[in-house]
DNA sequence: AACCTTTGACCCGTG
DNA sequence: TCACGGGTCAAAGGT
């Protein structure tokens, strides 16, 4: 879920047809009004759909939080300007990270996923 | 002490 | 107009 910015959780809900909970998320910024929604498989905790509302209008924050891994999360989020691709996957948005946080205990997106990259 | 996480209720929009 | 679904806010607790 990381993906540079800092993330608060402000609500959390169940949609019919599958027990999936559905996180909702809002950037901690200022005067940034970025809304996420996120959405994970219950008992594989894959990502199971990544909903981006809003645009930021702040530079990217890194790493405060959770893992530093801010260099793998430096690629292909520029065009996340409140425009979303009806139609492609979007959960590239996990960052993968081929160094030894992998086991740090992280969360995995990979091993099913085609991520946008790795090292 | 500050910030984040969690749960319930309320509100809005659509059917 | 009512019912249902989705989305958002607020308060309390924990880290």
């Amino acid at each position: 879920v990381e993906d540079g910015y800092n993330w608060r959780k402000y609500g959390q809900k169940q949609v019919k047809g599958s027990e999936n909970p559905r996180s909702y998320y809002k950037c901690t910024y200022n005067n940034c009004s970025m809304k996420k929604k996120v959405e994970r498989s219950l008992a594989d905790g894959r990502i199971t759909q990544i909903v981006y509302k809003g645009a930021h209008d702040h530079p990217k924050p890194l790493s405060t939080r959770r893992n530093s891994s801010g260099c793998a999360a430096v690629v292909a989020e520029d065009h996340a300007n409140g425009s979303e691709h009806s139609g492609p996957t979007p959960e590239n948005s996990s960052v993968t990270f081929g160094d030894d946080e992998a086991d740090n205990g992280l969360q995995l997106s990979d091993g099913a996923e085609p991520v946008t990259k790795r090292r």
